[in-house]
DNA sequence: GCCAACGTTGGC
DNA sequence: GCCAACGTTGGC
């Protein structure tokens, strides 16, 4: 099993926003690197934390977990949406995305506290000018936020 | 296939 | 809102 984490912007779609929806489509990957991890690599059972961006408080903010795997992102060919791709054939879908569904939430571990912890140094998301929006997270990496969290 | 221009991401 | 860093595009 394994682990990852998946970034959003809270002001359009918060753990707050998956809590109510319970489970939901993680749709809008349009990054070939994250496509491919969600294709290859994402199964049923795999753990997520769910990390916000662009805010007040960036950072880790829960957990949640894969229930389905990849599939077609049929946002691709909303015309009126904005994750439009005119490029992608439907009879070949250039764009996938998995399902999850909410766990908890955690207390915040800020961005600014990984950066500092030597033990998540390799983190992509610590890395200066990363922008992947879904990245694997090692065992001990993940055991390490869960303990910042001062919950376990 | 190179690479400059451009658009986007995302922390601050 | 700024801007550095990155991915993508398109001319050649």
């Amino acid at each position: 099993m394994a682990n990852w984490l998946f970034k959003t912007e809270p002001d359009t779609f918060s753990i707050d926003t998956l809590k109510q929806q319970k489970v939901s489509c993680w749709e809008g990957v349009r990054n070939y690197q994250a496509r491919n991890m969600m294709r290859d690599e994402i199964k049923v059972g795999d753990q997520v934390f769910i990390y916000h961006s662009s805010c007040k408080d960036v950072g880790v903010v829960g957990i949640a977990t894969v229930v389905r795997e990849a599939y077609p992102d049929h946002f691709q060919f909303d015309p009126e949406g904005p994750y439009y791709d005119p490029k992608s054939d439907p009879d070949n879908p250039r764009w996938v995305m998995v399902d999850i569904e909410y766990r908890r939430h955690l207390r915040l571990v800020s961005l600014k506290r990984m950066k500092a912890n030597p033990l998540l140094a390799e983190m992509p998301l610590v890395k200066r000018g990363n922008r992947l929006s879904i990245m694997p997270v090692t065992d001990a990496q993940w055991q390490e936020i869960l303990q910042m969290t001062g919950q376990f």
